[in-house]
DNA sequence: CGGTGGACCTGCTGGC
DNA sequence: TGCCAGCAGGTCCACC
């Protein structure tokens, strides 16, 4: 689910309500996430700790912990995130409870458990598995038109497969790619080898543009997205093409198409997009 | 090597 | 009404 705007704003939202609290327990209720929580290794590593920071990078979420560890958590398709009183009873999908105190908690809420929760030490963050691949973060000065096209250099993949790829552009994902490729004007299916200056310079403008005014929107709400605060975002009603087959084109009224690519649902224009 | 397809999960929707 | 196929915002790995 969450793509950058949404972890952004689950970010930007929880922000004021962990940092400074102090970690006081942990409930493991399932285990079995992406990758199997290490109960154990977690307590032992959270519990009693202070969160000084929370930080993003791509799709993961980063609480600093005072003893030099790094509570990391990524939110797969379907993951929440929210500080709340304790409930009465916990709701099914309720995975992980990180107690703060003894009426407040974090909770991790994740219907398909496609999500990540590990501790890591802060020595090992940036060679961990997870973090160590991620390209840098397409709101950044690092993510330019240059940067992208040394990296497709060669490359036979549709620009909407590579723009979806966390190594080229840390955080984007099947939403915001669709939405910044009608935005500029280009084909998803164009073999990315073959773009050049002034294309990637489009797509890069684009992609910015739509991820700044999604983040404005506090991200885009299908079911499952709230931010910190259990609230859901507004960028939906921005969309242009995602979730819109059969639907005219808002700019040129031609039916809106999609399409498999990697498995994946593309949406676009097939005449506003043929650049 | 690059690129795709399937696996991992649960839940919802639409067609019959 | 019920059942079943298809689909969903992500990532990883096997295989061509």
């Amino acid at each position: 689910m969450p793509e950058l705007p949404e972890v952004e704003t689950i970010r930007r939202t929880l922000l004021p309500r962990v940092v400074g609290c102090t970690i006081t327990g942990v409930t493991v209720r399932q285990r079995r996430l992406r990758l199997p929580v290490h109960e154990a290794q977690l307590r032992r590593r959270a519990v009693g700790q202070m969160i000084w920071g929370l930080d993003r990078r791509g799709k993961y979420l980063l609480l600093r912990l005072s003893n030099a560890h790094t509570l990391v958590i990524h939110l797969g398709m379907t993951g929440q995130l929210v500080v709340e009183p304790a409930p009465l009873r916990y709701q099914p999908h309720d995975h992980l409870i990180f107690h703060l105190g003894p009426h407040v908690q974090l909770r991790f809420h994740d219907t398909r458990r496609f999500g990540l929760v590990l501790v890591v030490s802060d020595r090992f963050l940036d060679r961990h598995p997870c973090l160590r691949h991620l390209g840098p973060e397409p709101l950044s000065r690092q993510c330019t038109a240059a940067y992208l096209q040394r990296r497709s250099k060669g490359l036979k993949r549709p620009v909407k497969n590579f723009l979806i790829d966390g190594r080229m552009v840390a955080g984007v994902g099947n939403i915001y790619a669709c939405e910044a490729l009608f935005l500029g004007g280009v084909d998803p299916r164009r073999p990315v080898g073959q773009i050049g200056k002034e294309g990637w310079q489009r797509i890069v403008a684009s992609l910015k543009q739509v991820l700044r005014k999604a983040l404005v929107q506090g991200g885009t709400s299908f079911s499952d997205y709230v931010d910190g605060n259990g609230r859901p975002g507004y960028f939906q009603v921005s969309l242009r093409v995602y979730g819109r087959q059969g639907e005219p084109c808002h700019r040129c009224q031609e039916p809106v198409r999609r399409l498999l690519q990697a498995g994946r649902s593309t949406f676009f224009c097939p005449r506003c997009q043929c650049g």
